[in-house]
DNA sequence: GTCTTATTGGGAATCGTTCCCATTATGGCA
DNA sequence: TGCCATAATGGGAACGATTCCCAATAAGAC
């Protein structure tokens, strides 16, 4: 995948304090989550616009998102766009996230996909469980 | 994991039309996408009890769920509750799945999830890419 | 400072899924 | 074989997350 081309972008009140809130945890977050921390902080944004700038991130590669099983999608960033190809062992109770590195599961899945005639491949993968803390 | 507890059920019309459904394709369907083809062949059922029979299938192990990065649902018919544990191989574009296995993976995940600390892990690795037939 | 235009945000609209509950029909039993 | 208790059904309302729309606002270039 070509490193993604940024585009030219206004800096914004309202994206700093999107990127701020993500960058003061290390978990996954909603985009709800995400507001309701910013109006509680007395933050004036609107939920249109966390939305716009989580998926800003993503598509920069700023951030990560995970698809919960129960279908709500969790942002958190991660390094900057140079940072090396990754997965995470998530908390399925509190969303901390741990980074872990698999090259043995991408070059399975790369030889998988490609033995089945596949292509344009990608993947998921994504350990859930419960952090020794949440465990207690 | 115990084996599912099948708990006794009441053998009706509308599962069994859920089940054939999900049987004439390998490929992973959306709720929505099965409902509309029951109806388009004239069986008089509700959107409702097809969810309920997806998800009674998912819990009784006879169908797998994967959760397509758009946030729908969509579910397989796979083998019974006895099926080896394994992970598919998706095509973006029509939903054809090939079962695939890891062994390696799952090792990984563990060791992985143990050496943080993690307890009660599962994890989800899923591949996709466009089938051959797509990307003609 | 002014002007162009990207950004904002609030509310409506969408979409998948779940819930509610009166009606229907299955399966056990007499 | 008929009856009954109750599981299953289905249609519409309710829901929650996300997207859309568009007039008002503000960033940044000159």
């Amino acid at each position: 995948m070509a490193p993604t081309q940024q585009v030219k972008r206004r800096a914004t009140n309202q994206g700093a304090a999107v990127k701020e809130a993500l960058a003061a945890e290390d978990t996954f977050r909603s985009a709800q989550d995400v507001y309701a921390t910013l109006r509680a902080n007395g933050e004036k944004i609107g939920l249109s616009t966390v939305y716009r700038h989580l998926q800003i991130f993503v598509a920069d590669g700023l951030a990560d998102v995970i698809h919960k099983p129960d279908g709500e999608s969790t942002y958190r960033l991660c390094g900057d766009a140079s940072t090396t190809h990754h997965h995470h062992l998530v908390c399925r109770t509190c969303g901390k996230a741990v980074e872990i590195e698999g090259p043995a599961v991408e070059t399975w899945a790369d030889k998988v996909a490609a033995q089945n005639g596949f292509t344009d491949v990608n993947h998921t993968v994504e350990i859930f469980g419960l952090c020794a803390a949440c465990a207690a």
